[in-house]
DNA sequence: CGTTGTTTTGCAACAGTATATCATTGCAAC
DNA sequence: GTTGCAATGATATACTGTTGCAAAACAACG
């Protein structure tokens, strides 16, 4: 099982995150021959801030911010297609919403666990699940190809806070 | 498992499902004791009148032509949301589309199964999955609410088709 | 260098999806 | 019938995403 879950929903630094998320973007734009030009790499850069997924217009809005000029809906929605297609970052379709991908280099179906208090998002990505998802389509004699899975909850952190809470209503 | 899988990925008459979702949904209305107005019946009969999910613009476009009155988006949003309360209706998100739900009684958690070919969509809910993805999000200390499971590829119907014009090309 | 061809970005308009707000209508119960 | 609530109508607007074309940046080549 292949999982960022432990990392996101825990408290922590993400200049690593960000500076390790560039080096493999760089890597992989060097060897297909891609440009990562400024304004991508701050879509990526804003991208890896957090671990909340976001829309395209949030994106925007902070692009704009950095940039001095402002940034167009396109420009923005064309950086993430360039990631999209590069596999490093994915859309999380119940969200209109975009996040980077932990695991660009490893060929997986990719599910998330979408914290409902906190947003963040972790990725998993589980081979008996994705055996039993292709088992399933095929005895409804169905060909799969491609997934969106995305599961809402309450991350542990969350959990605790929720509880914390409670305990301090009494 | 539970699914309308065969049914759905063919061709059959459609007035049967219609019908049938209608007598389940004026059961649950007055069960409930909510009104089931001309307006919500004629949205209830569009969703069952394909097995292809319709987007709420479509759904307005058939509306306003039944209707003689068009009718505005808002309506056709609050006929929806009225069905998805009910779990009479599901929203496919990653379709920004509509569908009827052929279990409104039993709890089930969805996942759905949409042909790229035809776009028809039919619904799994499969508790050996569902159990895995529960576990799964058990390990990752993530306490699980809601899903959104949206398969994609082709279905049985397409395949054959598929296959047949492959062979009239040679 | 400078030219050329390609990629990227800027810009304006627009298409599609969804919601907010307030007025109006229709129905039910008293 | 009047009152109260649920449903619908109507208008505007927010949010998400795309198209098309012009300008700029860049890489490669002579």
């Amino acid at each position: 099982m292949l999982t960022n879950a432990k990392a996101v929903h825990r408290p922590h630094d993400h200049r690593r995150c960000v500076n390790s998320a560039l080096s493999r973007a760089r890597a992989l734009c060097s060897e297909r021959s891609a440009r990562l030009t400024p304004l991508r790499e701050a879509v990526l850069r804003l991208l890896w801030q957090s671990h909340r997924p976001l829309g395209a217009y949030q994106i925007q809005e902070q692009l704009s911010q950095i940039n001095a000029k402002p940034v167009a809906a396109p420009t923005v929605y064309r950086a993430l297609e360039f990631f999209l297609e590069l596999g490093l970052i994915h859309r999380i379709a119940s969200l209109n919403a975009y996040i980077g991908c932990p695991f660009p280099d490893s060929d997986h179906s990719d599910m998330f666990l979408i914290c409902s208090d906190c947003g963040n998002a972790a990725e998993v990505s589980h081979s008996h699940i994705n055996q039993l998802l292709e088992q399933t389509a095929r005895r409804a004699d169905f060909a799969l190809a491609t997934q969106s899975l995305e599961l809402y909850g309450r991350c542990g952190q969350c959990c605790e806070l929720a509880e914390n809470n409670a305990v301090a209503m009494r």
